[in-house]
DNA sequence: AGCCAGCAGTGGCTTAAGCCAGTTGTACGC
DNA sequence: GCGTACAACTGGCTTAAGCCACTGCTGGCT
């Protein structure tokens, strides 16, 4: 019964309908489909029912609605995939960078990163967990990275450091030079970056993330909680980024180990 | 005026306050919200406006809603993580299980594994294009798997190997004893698994893919595009999985190169 | 005690109508 | 020739009303 009325449903049925032709290429990437009064006449529904059928095709990704114009058959973009290279200690000798900015540049991309916050603040449980720290005890730097590719807004991220190895002038130092020279300070400090953790999933964007990465509706995004640990097993760092997921992949190179 | 006037759309400033209320813990995780009669009574606007409401906080993964009884404030669930050691050659050694399935157990959950389809089919061109099979020459052979936690579907995958190494018995064999006795079979024939590539992306489901895995509305899916690599540096086995991104999470433990 | 029918409350979905706002082409006036 | 105002399209959002299906409780019957 459910599934047999669930295709009766007149905004089912429209949404069907399109999502078929689209398929078939009827309508192609980048064409207009009928508007939403065409449709409702055309099956004989009201209004919101049509407004309904595209709604379901939006969600899904498969259509940008823009206002005043009509809705659209979205483009495959190609995604930009941020590379297993992320984390090789090589690329931070050489470009001087901290990761993700020289991820960044490798996409050959333009990169700018904001510093916005600075300063000593009660970081989040599970941060606080992956550096070891007591969560009432001992307080963290943040700080935050927009990415930008093509001037679109493409991963914000912040870093969590414990007080002790930012105290000083590491932060501000970058902040003036953007040379990402944070993982400098890292090493005199005893910490060379050995391994790293990440755990990623994925999430609808709050309203907040909507609005900085211009997220159209219906994509979600994809969250990783970057942990690196030092020569002695030792987390130092952990960075929370956030990406849209219609346009970003990571890529991993993972040896099998025996 | 854009940002002004949002705030002054109703079905915004429902959402808004709801919003508020759950981050303030007035409505806690597994408390359920007024119904769309009262608040539509409570803010004097139409029920549909209410409706509009809870559906955007849905869309935001906030709250769960169910036909009869009403909207609730979705409780954090502890993802299941899959884990790093899902390849490793001594799970599988010491298993005789695929990885997909090792990891299954070691969750300590049942898992069913499902071989509606065993033939030569032509893979999508990225698979082809991952394995170095030209497109329209060499076929390849799909395994569907199924993986199941405590009755609930969690993943779903396909395995694409080339027909030289799924010709014989092995995927039969399999499907008769569910020993996952494939990576036996790759080391007859000399491929030992040495890398593996991960893409990994996320998205909004498809409908087969919501009715598959019964997901609930605004809860988007990992897709992750698994590249198996032998010794020689040979691709030999892609993979392509789906899971629920809020029940689940990959966790990976990246060595820094240098 | 146990079952079951009915009722009240819930969300699911639709219709019909209206007003607002963004977009684009065109006809008119200068 | 140019520009401006308007008309005719587009989607955005809301109201008001109704019927359906699912849920859970309650009270009455066996």
């Amino acid at each position: 019964m459910n599934q047999a009325e669930r295709e009766m449903l007149p905004s089912r049925r429209i949404a069907d309908a399109l999502r078929r032709s689209i398929a078939e290429r009827t309508f192609r990437p980048g064409d207009r489909l009928p508007s939403e009064r065409d449709l409702a006449a055309r099956y004989r529904t009201a209004r919101n029912t049509a407004r309904e059928a595209i709604g379901l095709l939006q969600a899904e990704g498969l259509v940008d609605v823009r206002h005043g114009k009509g809705a659209f058959v979205r483009r495959q973009t190609p995604m930009i995939r941020l590379g297993a290279d992320r984390y090789s200690n090589r690329v931070r000798r050489e470009t001087g960078l901290s990761p993700f900015r020289a991820e960044a540049q490798r996409q050959g991309k333009t990169a700018r990163v904001d510093v916005p916050e600075i300063g000593r603040i009660k970081p989040p449980t599970d941060v606080a967990a992956r550096l070891n720290v007591p969560e009432d005890d001992l307080s963290v730097v943040a700080r935050v990275n927009h990415y930008f590719a093509d001037d679109d807004p493409v991963q914000i991220g912040i870093t969590y450091i414990p007080w002790a190895i930012a105290e000083g002038s590491v932060l501000a130092t970058e902040a003036k030079t953007g040379t990402g020279s944070i993982y400098a300070r890292f090493e005199e400090l005893g910490h060379r970056i050995t391994r790293a953790r990440e755990e990623i999933t994925a999430r609808m964007p709050r309203p907040d993330e909507t609005v900085a990465l211009a997220i159209p509706p219906g994509v979600p995004v994809v969250e990783v909680l970057h942990t690196g640990i030092d020569q002695e097993g030792r987390a130092f760092e952990v960075t929370r980024f956030v990406m849209r997921a219609d346009l970003n992949g990571l890529d991993y190179d993972l040896p099998v180990e025996d």
